[in-house]
DNA sequence: CGCACCCCCTGCCGGC
DNA sequence: TGCCGGCAGGGGGTGC
């Protein structure tokens, strides 16, 4: 589910809310997430202050005060959301933290992707992939085609991959060849430095606008309140195949990449 | 190295 | 109506 436009949602939301307050319990519900839950967890997450919440790619970044971060990545279920007070009825509540004066952060994952875990501020690099933010300065044509010359893959698997840059997953890295009007199988090394910005750019006006959207509600995405998000209405080619392009009239083509739905216009993208 | 294919897990939807 | 296969925002591992 989340990638970079829905966790950025997600973050700016609940930032505000828990900046500056005090952990006061943790709950851990469900250990067996992607990795397991560390057993100390509750030792590490309970008495500290919230000092700081940011993003990177698509992992939650939470600062606390003794120069640790709690690291969450939700994977395609996970829901990050502050409720007043605890309660049942919330079937896949896998983690609980209760924020002193500031109500209920709850950690919701139904297929259990998602992954928790803190880290010395230290190592936080080392903890992370390794691929510039999409929205970073960084992200410029020219580490995209640099990133693209060593390789034999082809644009769309470059640009979901973590290493190279880190934010766009499947449903970003269709829409975002799209508007930039290349092949999704297009071989990355054969892109041009222009070509190359022309994807940067629409790389940055897709998840931007997706940003101001909320992000994209599929099936499970909610925002940190629990609301949804409407780049969905905006797709362009994402869940669109056989159906008209909305710029040309086309139908949109679907195929596999690596394992992964594909879909762009014939017309539009070359 | 790249990639096709599998796994993890749960829910939903369409077809029969 | 009910069951079964296929598919889903992610990531990691294997073997070719």
């Amino acid at each position: 589910m989340p990638e970079l436009p829905e966790v950025e949602t997600i973050v700016r939301g609940l930032r505000p809310a828990v900046l500056g307050r005090r952990i006061a319990a943790v709950e851990v519900r469900e250990r067996r997430l992607r990795t397991p839950v560390p057993p100390d967890l509750e030792r590490q997450l309970c008495s500290r202050r919230i000092v700081d919440m940011t993003r990177h790619g698509k992992h939650i970044l939470v600062f606390l005060d003794d120069a640790t971060v709690w690291l969450l990545h939700l994977g395609m279920t996970g829901r990050l959301t502050l409720r007043s007070r605890n309660g049942s009825g919330h079937p896949h509540d896998r983690l609980i933290v209760e924020i002193e004066g500031g109500g209920i952060l709850a950690y919701n994952d139904i297929r259990r992707f998602g992954s928790v875990a803190v880290v010395a501020g230290a190592t936080l690099e080392a903890a992370l992939a390794p691929g510039v933010d999409a929205l970073s300065a960084a992200f410029t044509g020219d580490h995209l085609w640099q990133s693209a010359r060593a390789r034999r893959t082809s644009v769309k698997i470059l640009l979901m991959d973590q290493r190279v840059v880190a934010g766009v997953g499947n449903i970003y890295a269709n829409e975002i060849l799209f508007h930039a009007g290349v092949r999704p199988h297009r071989l990355a090394r054969r892109l041009s430095r222009r070509a190359c910005g022309r994807v940067v750019e629409a790389t940055r006006s897709v998840l931007t606008a997706a940003i101001a959207s909320g992000g994209s509600t599929i099936s499970d995405y909610r925002d940190g309140f629990d609301r949804f998000g409407w780049y969905q209405e905006q797709h362009t080619v994402y869940a669109r195949g056989g159906l008209p392009c909305r710029a040309c009239g086309a139908r949109i083509r679907v195929t596999t990449l690596a394992g992964r739905s594909t879909f762009w216009c014939p017309n539009c993208q070359r």
